[in-house]
RNA sequence: GGGGACGUAGCUCAGUUGGUUAGAGCGCUGCCCUGUCACGGCAGAGGUCGCGGGUUCGAGCCCCGUCGUCCCCGCCA
């Protein structure tokens, strides 16, 4: 077969744009082949770019020629069709297509190139198996569904980079080549050929970087930065993903949430979603713990209710349960009446759940079949109907599914658990439990409306978390965090460090967590302390970050700022399941890439310029 | 590092208790067809059952190992 020349022809329209007003026009389109229809002396192809499709008619009494060269052409062979647009005739318009009430009627019909079969189709609604998605990652990113994707993700960053450029920030790149640190995830490292045996780590974050941008005076900075950590991926996280980045100068933490509630708000509405104009919810650390048993609640479901108040202490020694640890009991709506199959398997499940770990399941039902323990049964379905009843504004009702979890009796003396490992534990059930029923309760469908997206503020981290390996204190965020200023001046830092709060919020959509930030340390001697209060000495603290404590003498305005994840965000909009839907060249769950195959060794030549050598472990 | 699911034609999948020549749909190839739009009709090609080893008279099926993809835990300041 031969190919024809472009030549010096132009497309003059899209192939998702003609309408019957276009009708009479003589038009040029170029394309895929989207499907071939072949009746002989009459071929209909579906020409396909990313704006849609067109039908183009080929009749051999109209163009011999260009009839010819349709019966050659195949799916995916790339075409260049000039030709008369008409009104489709009464009855052969095709309501399913936007562009179904015209067709191109072609005079001439270039063969541009042509292409193998491809091992899926994209024109085809199945989708293949993501092994072979990703190995033939051009040919998967026609489909539809993934051009759409890549046009949301566009569009969001761009009203980001507008709202931020509007509201008086500055995009500013940082370098991908930088310092190693010791904190955090794993670093990608980079080695350098001039300096043999030294190595550039590849950011987790610019973290640093904005802060020092502060110092430099540059009051609202941001940038839509590549991130990179070494850690084991997940259906949410990728090795390289990319942040909505942002600092501000003399800052209240309402500064910042105003700022990023507004540029979601400006995202949202670029995908088509507007937003309710009225602030995030706002709730603490502490606070998400007791009532989700999470730091990321998902407020699509109501939350846990604690119930420790119902039981009397009588009914606790009776029951021998613990009189510190909670009681708690949530709902999971519209689960239907289950059978007593059913309700065994479900009791098995949870019990399977918890193991041995100390927790048991409360069967309220039961609870009912013996006259003592009625009024108890009603009083803590009373409290679960009242938590319904907030959160939807309709009561509890039989279609509910109320579960109440015990510290299991007779064993208090075993307990040394943190009252939070329980709400966390509960929390973790409760997730579970809703998304096996999330087909019955339907809170997890998306309708891509507001009131699909559950936005939350969750803040008052605690400063530091205990480290039962190393027997120390780590940063729960970073080191630059800075703890509420009544924390400092009361020497909890010193005397208490669990119950120092940190000036950190995260910003959590529907159970994910979108972004994280604080208000960093601004004084070179509150920095020092944190420093040493992390076990670090000064020595340690200068060698690890010395040109940033230096920086911090200089002047240092008051800082914060949070970073979003731009993945996520296009993910819950486009309504994907995995950031591999939204991200262009994604890397598998160990991290290759299946379509250009990295990573892969390199020759002894190159390693011999870097000084390296690679060595096998057992 | 740990747990789970999957791997059979280009794609999606079926394959009985281990028993003759491993099937289907879609796709592909050829021929026919002037109103289809998931066109239709006829004919046809296409298989290292992921890979290696074992058990067995006999393995797609059982066992051991290994590789790959996905999900989860750990990890991700």
């Amino acid at each position: 077969m031969t190919l024809d020349f472009l030549g010096t022809l132009q497309r003059t329209h899209t192939c998702g744009e003609l309408r019957t007003t276009h009708s009479g026009q003589t038009i040029t389109l170029m394309g895929w082949v989207n499907r071939r229809r072949d009746h002989g002396n009459l071929i209909f192809l579906d020409l396909r770019d990313r704006t849609g499709i067109t039908q183009v008619v080929l009749d051999k009494e109209v163009s011999p020629e260009a009839h010819a060269k349709a019966e050659a052409a195949r799916p995916e062979y790339v075409i260049a069709v000039t030709g008369v647009l008409r009104n489709r005739g009464e009855g052969l318009a095709n309501p399913n297509m936007p562009t179904g009430d015209v067709e191109l009627v072609a005079h001439s019909l270039l063969l541009l190139n042509d292409a193998k079969t491809p091992p899926f189709s994209p024109a085809e609604d199945a989708i293949a198996n993501e092994e072979v998605r990703l190995q033939y990652r051009y040919i998967d990113l026609r489909r539809a569904e993934m051009q759409k994707n890549f046009l949301v993700r566009s569009r969001v960053a761009m009203a980001i980079r507008n709202y931020l450029v509007s509201q008086g920030f500055l995009e500013i790149e940082t370098p991908f080549m930088t310092r190693s640190t010791p904190e955090g995830a794993r670093d990608y490292l980079v080695p350098s050929r001039v300096h043999p045996g030294h190595f550039y780590a590849l950011p987790q974050s610019p973290q640093i970087f904005k802060q020092i941008l502060m110092i430099s005076g540059f009051d609202r900075y941001f940038q839509i930065a590549r991130c990179f950590r070494d850690e084991d991926l997940r259906a949410d996280r990728q090795p390289e993903f990319t942040q909505i980045d942002l600092e501000i100068s003399f800052p209240q933490m309402s500064t910042i949430f105003a700022v990023a509630e507004g540029f979601l708000h400006a995202a949202f509405r670029a995908a088509g979603i507007e937003l309710p104009d009225e602030p995030f919810i706002q709730m603490t650390y502490d606070q998400a713990i007791q009532k989700y048993g999470i730091d990321k609640p998902d407020m699509r479901l109501p939350a846990m209710v604690d119930l420790s108040a119902t039981i009397t202490p009588e009914l606790r020694e009776s029951l021998k349960i613990d009189p510190t640890l909670p009681i708690l009991g949530f709902t999971i709506p519209r689960v239907s009446t289950l059978s007593g199959t059913q309700r065994r398997g479900l009791v098995d499940e949870i019990r399977k759940f918890f193991g041995d770990s100390g927790l048991d399941f409360l069967d309220v039902a039961r609870l009912r079949t013996n006259a003592t323990f009625v009024p108890l049964a009603e009083t803590i379905e009373g409290r679960l109907s009242a938590e319904m009843s907030r959160f939807n504004g309709v009561s509890h009702t039989s279609e509910d599914l109320a579960v109440v979890i015990t510290p299991k009796p007779g064993t208090p003396a075993m307990w040394n658990y943190d009252p939070q490992w329980i709400y966390k534990r509960i929390g973790a059930l409760r997730l579970e439990l809703a998304k096996k029923f999330a087909d019955k309760h339907k809170l997890f469908e998306q309708t891509q409306t507001a009131a699909d997206f559950k936005f939350l503020w969750v803040t008052d981290f605690p400063m530091y978390e205990w480290n039962e390996e190393t027997k120390t204190w780590d940063a729960a965020h970073h080191p630059f965090t800075s703890p509420h200023e009544e924390d400092i001046k009361s020497g909890a830092l010193v005397n208490d460090k669990g119950s120092v709060r940190a000036l950190a919020y995260d910003v959590v959509l529907n159970g994910t967590e979108l972004g994280s930030g604080s208000i960093r340390i601004h004084r070179k001697d509150v920095q020092s302390e944190i420093f040493r209060s992390l076990g670090m000495s000064d020595e340690e603290a200068k060698a690890r970050f010395g040109f940033f404590l230096d920086a911090l003498e200089y002047g240092t305005p008051p800082h914060g700022g949070i970073a979003l994840g731009l993945d996520r965000i296009v993910m819950i909009l486009a309504g994907a399941q995995s950031l591999r839907e939204v991200i262009a060249f994604p890397k598998t769950a160990k991290a290759i890439d299946l379509m250009v195959d990295a990573p892969t060794t390199v020759s002894d030549a190159q390693l011999r310029e870097l000084s390296l050598r690679t060595v096998t472990r057992s």
